[in-house]
RNA sequence: GGAGGGAUGCCGGAGCGGCCAAUCGGAGCAGACUGUAAAUCUGCCGCCCUAAGGGCUACACAGGUUCGAAUCCUGUUCCCUCCA
């Protein structure tokens, strides 16, 4: 399968076996596999970090194969080891709740809806006793966690490292075990929690799962991993202006890597793209080709024509866009008032120093005074992509 | 239970009595340039004011010492490590 990647050759070598014996196996038992992947609620939005399995799962989906979205409404909350305020967990596991909501209605976007089974794993976790949790402990040694690279690298530093991290993986094994899973997918960095699945489904006399790991996708900075806290992510439901401005703010060298794994082109495409941005063709238009792609899948072809010609419009010809947000203005208003309370610039310091560095104009014309007074019915432009037209 | 270490701006992390609104890096913002909101370079980056200047609030919290404290002392809360 394009885009799946394991650290580890053999283990990739083990799973395709693996995986053609489980399809021909299926198709004696007349029945399709049984797919799944989790997801663990952090935040209210699915970001295009996520789609990169959710893509795979649509096509599982397409071939018939039976699709489970597990939302991690129990893992969430035992996941984060630095979290330990029992006072706040009520609200935490309210909000977890709320969120598994919108996770389920945005995989919508990618998954048929019909087709899709959402699991939410507290349902099953939660009934579990603590001697459920006895024995599958008893399918791991600590040697095993601690030759972990994380671990090992926190042993080293001295930072804490807690036992609820070591269970963890047995909770998120044993929605296998629930699920009675023939395929799991995930971050190449779950593949030990993928893998520890295997052996708890065999403790429980199961036949061990096939994992299939893939990339994680780095954020639009271009160097940590997408994810909403380092704001670096693009969210799927976002705005399509947004979602295609994010797009072209990714530095040039990561485009490769966006078409890979968050599109369609096949692989002689994708071939060619590198070959064009290798003999150095503008990657300018191979990023628009991109822009336009992505924000095509979460909101159409229409939409996506649209928050292009905005683009081109107010980035690439520094014009008006079409449409500009009002803002009513009492009569002596000063320009550094206005963009204070309007909300351009977050504090009246901040409106000064935007004045100051010329990022303010009015009508195209280009403010330095602060204390100018700003009219009715002119348009107001700050840094590249504010605006405002007073009424 | 015992011993030690720590809490600094969005994040990481200096500073260890005045030169601190606080070094530096990251993020963010702006300008220039351009091939895009890429890259690169430069600047900004607590809040308020009639903004060249002035004021206020800030270095976990509460007190204290001092002309003067993020820096010293006392207490409190929270966190980490090690031993048991």
């Amino acid at each position: 399968m394009l885009g799946s990647d394991f650290g580890d050759p053999q283990i990739k070598e083990q799973m395709a076996k693996e995986l053609r014996q489980r399809l021909i196996d299926a198709k004696k038992e007349g029945r399709p596999l049984r797919v799944y992947c989790g997801y663990d609620v952090t935040a209210p939005d699915l970001h295009l970090g996520h789609t990169i399995t959710i893509r795979k799962l649509k096509q599982f989906q397409d071939f018939g194969h039976d699709v489970n979205f597990v939302i991690g409404t129990f893992t969430t909350l035992i996941g984060d080891p630095s979290d330990r305020d029992t006072a706040r967990s009520a609200a935490i596991e309210e909000k977890v709740k709320q969120n598994a909501q919108s996770y389920a209605e945005q995989a919508f976007k990618i998954l048929d809806k019909q087709k899709t089974r959402v699991r939410y794993n507290n349902d099953w976790l939660s009934k579990l006793t603590f001697k459920d949790v006895i024995n599958m402990a008893s399918c791991f040694t600590v040697q095993q966690f601690l030759v972990r690279d994380r671990i090992q690298k926190r042993l080293e530093s001295n930072d804490p490292i807690w036992l609820r991290e070591f269970l963890y993986p047995l909770a998120q094994g044993y929605d296998a075990v629930e699920l009675k899973a023939d395929v799991q997918l995930g971050a190449t960095e779950q593949l030990f929690n993928l893998m520890a699945c295997r052996r708890l489904q065999e403790f429980y006399g199961l036949k061990p799962q096939i994992c299939l790991t893939f990339p994680v996708l780095v954020g639009i900075d271009g160097a940590d991993r997408m994810s909403k806290s380092r704001g670096n992510y693009i969210g799927i439901d976002e705005p399509p202006e947004t979602i295609y401005g994010k797009t072209m703010s990714i530095p040039d060298n990561i485009m490769l890597q966006y078409f890979e794994l968050l599109t369609d082109i096949d692989e002689a495409e994708l071939g060619d793209i590198k070959k064009q941005i290798e003999s150095g063709a503008n990657p300018m238009s191979l990023k628009k080709r991109l822009a336009f792609d992505i924000t095509k899948q979460y909101h159409g072809e229409e939409k996506a024509k649209e928050a292009e010609a905005h683009f081109e419009k107010t980035v690439q010809n520094k014009e008006l866009p079409d449409e500009i947000e009002e803002y009513k203005i009492t009569d002596n208003i000063t320009i550094s008032q206005l963009i204070t309370q309007s909300g351009l610039a977050a504090s009246r310091s901040e409106a000064m120093r935007l004045i100051k560095q010329g990022a303010v104009s009015i009508d195209g014309k280009k403010v330095d005074d602060a204390n100018l007074n700003v009219a009715k019915g002119v348009t107001i432009k700050v840094g590249k992509r504010r605006y405002l037209k007073t009424v």
